[in-house]
DNA sequence: AACAATATTGCAAATGTTTTCATTATTGGC
DNA sequence: GCCAATAATGAAAACATTTGCAATATTGTT
């Protein structure tokens, strides 16, 4: 019987076991200072005897914020996310607010369907990876009002408030370090860049910035890999074996460059003695790797902290409030990048 | 004015609109077979034409499945967690849930209140990571007869069903790779194994399995590096330092291995001329290393695949059902271990 | 054209809370 | 000990749905 009553426990099973009203019960948890000490003694006592456990979701109903902030991320499975979501979701947790996350492997027609999910759990926020997204999905968020972030990129004429760093900028400072060191034999090494403005931003930034000095990369230099050591190393295994190597490699992510690290390594090429090698993201272990990678940090959990405080600001605050901030990116020189062997 | 209707629709709006009761509107979104074409013909239109979104919130409140699993994990930022995040919340999302995530970085009393949490957000079940939790979060979970389900390691005898790899196993299995290589010189590098069951039954298999050939680690041998690169390459930096060399080091997983080579190949000392290193887990990027990493596979993408599977499995099922299961190790030999150089 | 069977719809109660307003209890000042 | 404040509580309506049951509409059969 203990049993029976015990799972249905119910605001009012626990009024009742404390004889009072539900509606002391109720304010008891959401007003504390309203009751009187005594009573909300009480109160604690029959919630822990009965194992009472509140229903966000009656709450949420009356229109009091559900608690939840939607994340809506490409993929998990990505050092760079991987760090992004952690720290963001560290933040938002002491905040108050749990993580309702979903990924959409790049898909943005996908992205679109889980923003409506977000939006039918009434989430009190949504943050949303990158500034490129469907039509559909940004007019849905504004059309509902839902307070909306977007993340790891920034851009001042974007749709939504960002938080997050400048892959133009990224791209341009790798480059400029590159071509500064005397390069313009340079190959360049991206993931796929549709629906990814991150990596083509960040591509622009280097070609613009080579542009500078007047190079170009030939177009049999512009290596495409999906974001994975493995198809990095073969990438660059291809390139060594064609015979014509460029004097520096500069590569869209960290992850990438590990590839290209290895591809090289293994063919007994030099680095940087016969062939500079760069990444962009200063992921964790690129300081460690031998060499030490030269790349561009972008302080994920910074970024992750910012936006964390970023949305519940705008799920909270009444008025409108500007929370967009910019985290510039930070150039690493390290051992992998050095003036191109004289010819 | 559309404005305002808008923002509001409901479904009594809907319904309105449409011209028919709440309760078809309803029925045409949980019943559509109850309701005549026509109908839901009209009711879409209206839908549509008001940006309506469905509450979760209000089905909820009725008992019904509120479409989300809880998912605690310690930290999502570890290689080996996002991929099984990842996996495991591909799955769940095909299955048509929701992820309600939260991290408690080690910490086994913030998870009991993470669950807690995701007890008032009425996930459908609730996935851990690990077997060791607090008797307070077992508890809680049994008595609000919440369907539960443990992930990533497995055990007969764990407190709700597993999903997952056998830890002590895949420990073993590396520690007789390597003692079958004629290894008698044995260092170990683990995390810390302190509320960590994965790290601390690896640890014990390694043991186990290398006193079976009369072998044992020496103190002054047992590394402990948390989870990074950095701390891992420093440690083993530490013991070439020494200048007692093993002639074997057991990681605990992938990345400590990765610190293991670089500190290695730093110091130009050939792997595995003079020294094996092994790791667990085989993490991406770790059969791309060069040398290309002797390591136990654990597969996290099907573990999170199966576990999804099970999980959806224990909260739509009326009776009990066996969904345990146990994904076995397996080594991958490869490049990074060798017979030991004849003293 | 009438009847029974079946398909479709609406009414009203129920779900677990919060909150406004009214009522009752307590306190301090004299 | 009485009165006015003030503090604490309760009753009832509201929130956005779902669902059992009853009512109505449609169909096929003769």
């Amino acid at each position: 019987m203990a049993d029976k009553a015990r799972r249905k426990a119910d605001i009012i099973a626990v009024a009742k076991a404390a004889r009072v009203s539900p509606s002391t019960v109720s304010r008891s948890f959401n007003h504390p200072d309203l009751v009187k000490a005594t009573t909300r003694k009480k109160i604690d006592a029959a919630v822990r005897r009965l194992g009472y456990i509140r229903n966000r979701a009656a709450q949420t109903i009356h229109g009091i914020r559900s608690g939840t902030i939607g994340l809506i991320v490409p993929t998990v499975d990505q050092a760079i996310f991987a760090e992004l979501i952690q720290s963001f979701s560290e933040a938002v947790e002491d905040l108050g607010f749990t993580i309702l996350l979903a990924s959409h492997g790049f898909n943005l027609d996908r992205e679109y369907s889980l923003t409506r999910k977000m939006l039918e759990h009434r989430v009190d926020g949504v943050a949303l990876i990158g500034i490129a997204h469907t039509q559909d999905t940004l007019d849905l968020l504004a059309q509902q009002e839902m307070p909306t972030l977007l993340l790891w990129s920034f851009s001042l004429d974007a749709p939504f408030p960002c938080v997050g760093s400048d892959n133009y900028a990224a791209g341009a400072l790798i480059a400029r370090h590159v071509a500064g060191l005397g390069h313009r034999r340079v190959a360049a090494m991206f993931p796929p860049t549709e629906g990814n403005d991150r990596a083509s931003l960040r591509f622009a930034g280097v070609k613009d910035a080579l542009a500078e000095v007047g190079c170009s990369i030939p177009e049999a230099w512009q290596l495409v890999a999906p974001y994975s050591v493995a198809t990095a190393k073969s990438a660059v295994e291809a390139l060594i074996a064609e015979g014509d190597l460029p004097t520096a490699i500069i590569c869209g992510n960290d992850v990438l460059a590990w590839g290209a690290l290895h591809a090289l390594n293994r063919a007994g090429i030099d680095v940087p003695g016969q062939v500079t090698v760069t990444g962009i993201g200063d992921f964790k272990g690129s300081k460690e790797f031998e060499p030490s990678l030269s790349t561009v940090r972008i302080p994920a959990r910074t970024i992750g902290a910012r936006a964390a405080e970023a949305i519940v600001q705008l799920t909270t605050s009444e008025e409108a409030v500007d929370v967009a901030a910019l985290i510039p990116p930070e150039i690493m020189v390290r051992a992998t990048s050095g003036p191109p062997r004289a010819q």
